[in-house]
DNA sequence: TCGTTCCGTTCGTCATCGCTTACCGTAAGT
DNA sequence: ACTTACGGTAAGCGATGACGAACGGAACGA
């Protein structure tokens, strides 16, 4: 989907973003993410499934395995919604601090 | 607390999200968020203090008001997490694409 | 073809969390 | 001092969702 919002709910989720952190050192399978999670292999397949639909991850059949990695254009729109945030943001601080000109750390 | 992972699991709700790109736009008390979202008072009291212990706002009395505002602080610490994120992301890409030339985006 | 391995899916359970109602403390105005 | 406005907190409820167990299917190797 691409969307921000969707992306920052699908990462809002210790356990999903433990998967989607091991995915970012470089692809690999369900039962090898599930092996360095607390978790058991069904769970992490669901977390899979709603990165997936978050457009953050992508997936790969390799033989009987599942390839899972992270999706550059999900990165790619989360870091824009952060960009007009941050921007936004600081904007309005300025302003701000152009009327109490005094306080800031 | 400044922390990446504590920051995404606050800003994973979709109302927290909304009140935090409201206090994006400006400073603004707690019955102004509320006006403009449709949950109660007491609810945006709770997703700010939890905001508020992520480190992603701050609050200011002003009156018998309580002023609102996004913490620097903690926009940064989101920053430099990402950061970090998409070098690593990107570099496991760069490192797969030069075992398989082929397929790619 | 048979067995193994790996994965997705369904189902049921249990905890977590967001929301509302009601109450209380505090700061200004009269 | 009384009243009003504003906000934090407690308790309780309802719903979402994370999790494990069990089952079924697809891809190799013998």
């Amino acid at each position: 989907m691409t969307n921000g919002t969707t992306a920052l709910t699908a990462l809002g989720e210790r356990t999903r973003l433990a998967i989607f952190e091991r995915l970012a050192d470089g692809p690999l399978a369900v039962g090898e993410i599930a092996a360095g999670l607390p978790v058991s292999r069904p769970a992490v397949s669901q977390h899979l499934k709603v990165l997936k639909q978050a457009g953050l991850v992508r997936d790969e059949a390799a033989g009987t395995r599942r390839l899972y990695s992270v999706d550059p254009a999900g990165l790619a729109a989360l870091e824009a919604y952060f960009e007009r945030f941050w921007t936004n943001a600081l904007t309005s601080f300025k302003d701000a601090a152009e009327q109490h000109p005094q306080e800031q750390t």
